[in-house]
DNA sequence: GTTAGGG
DNA sequence: CCCTAAC
């Protein structure tokens, strides 16, 4: 499967190209914000676009822990209560910069209590007691505001961060880090990055994991800024807001504390599918534990919407992701990155140069496309408990749902038992041989991809108009592993520039919603979908494919209670629209016009079975809303700037049409008249 | 079934 | 995203 990423506006760091259609005057405007984005991409930038892509959830699946919220998910019991937790009892704290931490405060350490008001648990994700919470707060003792990371709940804990090297932000050392991976220059390239990180997120925990297999310099040691809590290990102490860089241990899930995840995780894990008669009256519990992502999210931070949506859909890590550069380790890498002559002149064309500052590294001289091989993905740990009785299919599904809760639901679940596939969904546990007594080892689960019937229809046709074209586009390349990404195991995978014919592709998210899934992914011809081509903005969706018997829809459409099923018909899911389909919105609309929904949705939404032309409509109309009010107004990921621009001028180019095609009998009438 | 608009 | 009216 192959995965064009044509890279969207914003902060990527990628060349944007010349905007047709948008007045001079409104290119002005957005210099500052063009100047940033003539940024050369970092190996950072493609990961968090990579994994942005590959770890959206739908919905947003996993939100932000809210500040101050307890995020206390009902599915865990015997947790300590935040109110139990002594106010009086002080704890070390240290200053982590979260993006908006001034350096003097950066790495100061104080002495502050536990504030009830400003803290909230969740339950804690690694160490013996895994229920034990997490505390994560906000301490206001240190002038400013200041968004803390995790804390562990038993007060007197001493809590420190690293801040050296004048790295101001874990994001700009892991950027470091990356840029070095990349370029194979030294420090120095930072010098740019930094003023460009000025406005840095505050969370670089998905690619925490990630493994850099390159000399470890002191520069390296240096980026890993983190939280050390005195008494704890370093695993159980790692993760929450404090990115951290760590380059031999295992991913560490983050904890989706929003009351939106907790709502999911209630109404999925407590309740039973619908036509899964024989666990109505069984406990299902699946208590996700992982850690609690404190990450502030600040209106500052709309400049790099890629990456933010990178962070806000952690939960699942690239882990096994390793990244190298050709020329450093070329044995070792799992991600291969290497340039395009393309980019390379398209670089040249507008005259920018790498801010490396004159550095002829060798990322400047190569091209810019990216081959990316990616190991596997490792999926937070997951506990379920699931009665002996329970089919192997409802198995699946169960863990399943957890890990769609966290995924998006473009994978199915294959049950490996012993080393041997369970294939039959409608066996018992115990008839497949998995009992309670059964080892740990014994059972396995595989990620499969389930759009194994993805057509070559999904890819959209070339538009000669699109916007979007290899001359000025680049792009991202990402093939899916044949081999189903395992949970355990790494699955070799190979990447390869995508055919010429494909290149341009706008084409908005395909749902599958109507693609029967197998029952075993892997008992289908995996060519069907190892070959088949998907544009990158599928990859929301591509990765929420239904899973056997229990599609998107459905799955959102599980409800809490069957009571309640009867009583009403579950909303539809919410599934923000992405940049990219805005884009190919824009695009429809500016070409079709406004009031021919269908024929928008048939051009641009064809595929996108959960794009109702309705939806499309309502879009756009929320779309002109958005571009009429100010950025600090707007929410939810940023649209692009010249997006909106181009919204105005459709909107209003095709409201005078409307009005002029009304007038127009009007002035024939009366001329008959 | 589509479109438009309020909620 | 839902609902409804209007066509």
């Amino acid at each position: 499967m192959v995965f064009h990423k044509r890279l969207d506006y914003g902060y990527s760091g990628y060349q944007v190209p010349p905007m047709p259609r948008v007045p001079s005057s409104a290119r002005g405007k957005r210099s500052a914000r063009r100047k940033a984005e003539e940024k050369p991409m970092c190996a950072f930038d493609m990961l968090a676009t990579v994994a942005g892509e590959l770890l959206s959830e739908r919905e947003n699946g996993l939100l932000l822990h809210k500040d101050g919220g307890t995020s206390i998910p009902a599915i865990t019991k015997g947790v300590i209560k935040k109110e139990n937790i002594s106010h009086e009892t002080p704890f070390k704290a240290e200053v982590f910069d979260q993006g908006s931490c001034n350096e003097s405060a950066l790495g100061s350490e104080k002495q502050v209590r536990y504030d009830p008001k400003e803290c909230s648990l969740s339950p804690r994700t690694t160490g013996k007691d895994a229920r034990e919470p997490v505390l994560s707060c906000k301490i206001s003792e240190f002038g400013t505001p200041k968004k803390i990371r995790k804390e562990e709940c038993s007060p007197a804990l001493k809590v420190t961060c690293k801040s050296e090297d004048g790295i101001k932000t874990p994001f700009q050392g892991e950027r470091r880090m990356f840029d070095n991976v990349v370029s194979g220059t030294g420090p120095e390239i930072f010098e740019d990055l930094m003023d460009v990180d000025a406005k840095p997120l505050a969370l670089v925990s998905s690619a925490s994991s990630v493994k850099v297999p390159i000399p470890r310099n002191p520069t390296f040691a240096k980026c890993s800024k983190g939280i050390t809590v005195d008494g704890d290990d370093d695993e159980n102490s790692s993760g929450c807001t404090n990115p951290r860089i760590n380059t031999s241990k295992t991913f560490r899930p983050q904890c989706p504390s929003d009351h939106r995840i907790r709502k999911l995780f209630a109404s999925k894990f407590w309740k039973v599918a619908p036509n899964d008669g024989e666990l109505s009256n069984t406990e299902m519990k699946a208590i996700y534990r992982n850690r609690k992502l404190c990450y502030t999210r600040e209106k500052t931070e709309r400049c790099s919407f890629k990456r933010r949506k990178l962070f806000e859909r952690r939960s699942i890590s690239a882990s096994n992701l390793d990244i190298y550069d050709e020329g450093v380790s070329p044995k070792l890498g799992c991600i291969k990155m290497e340039a395009s002559d393309k980019h390379a002149n398209l670089n040249a064309a507008n005259g920018a140069s790498s801010s490396t500052s004159g550095q002829k590294s060798s990322y400047e001289s190569r091209d810019y496309h990216v081959k990316l091989n990616i190991k596997s993905f490792k999926v937070p740990e997951l506990v379920i408990e699931i009665p002996e009785n329970a089919t192997v299919g409802s198995l699946k599904r169960t863990v399943m749902e957890a890990v769609t809760a966290i995924l998006g639901s473009g994978l199915c679940v294959g049950v490996f038992h012993q080393g041997k596939k369970v294939r039959d969904d409608n066996k018992t546990l115990l008839q497949a041989g998995i009992s309670h007594n059964d080892k740990v080892e014994n059972l396995g689960f595989t990620l499969e991809p389930s759009y194994t019937l993805t057509p070559p229809s999904l890819l959209c046709p070339e538009d000669p108009n699109s916007i979007i074209s290899s001359d000025t586009t680049e792009q991202l390349k990402i093939r899916i592993p044949d081999t189903p990404t395992t949970l355990e195991l790494p699955a070799a995978s190979d990447v390869t520039p995508k055919a010429p014919e494909t290149l341009s592709s706008n084409c908005p998210e395909s749902d599958h919603d109507s693609v029967p899934s197998p029952t075993d992914a892997s008992s289908v011809d995996k060519t069907a979908y190892s070959k088949a081509l998907l544009p990158v903005p599928s990859m929301n969706d591509a990765l929420a494919v239904p899973v056997p018997s229990v599609n998107v829809d459905a799955l959102a459409m599980v409800p809490l209670r069957k009571s309640r099923r009867t009583e009403q018909v579950q909303r539809r899911i919410r599934r923000p629209f992405s940049v990219s389909e805005v884009e190919a919105l824009v695009q429809a609309v500016e070409k079709l016009g406004t009031g021919r929904w269908r024929d928008v949705k048939l051009r641009a939404f064809d595929n996108a079975k959960h794009r109702t032309y309705v939806d499309l409509k309502d879009k756009w109309k929320t779309l002109v809303h958005t571009a009429r009010i100010s950025p600090q107004q707007r929410r939810g990921e940023p649209v692009p700037q010249e997006l909106l621009d181009r919204v105005l001028s459709a909107h209003a180019y095709w409201s005078s049409q409307q009005t002029k095609l009304q007038a127009k009998p009007l002035a024939e009438a009366c001329l008959l008249a």
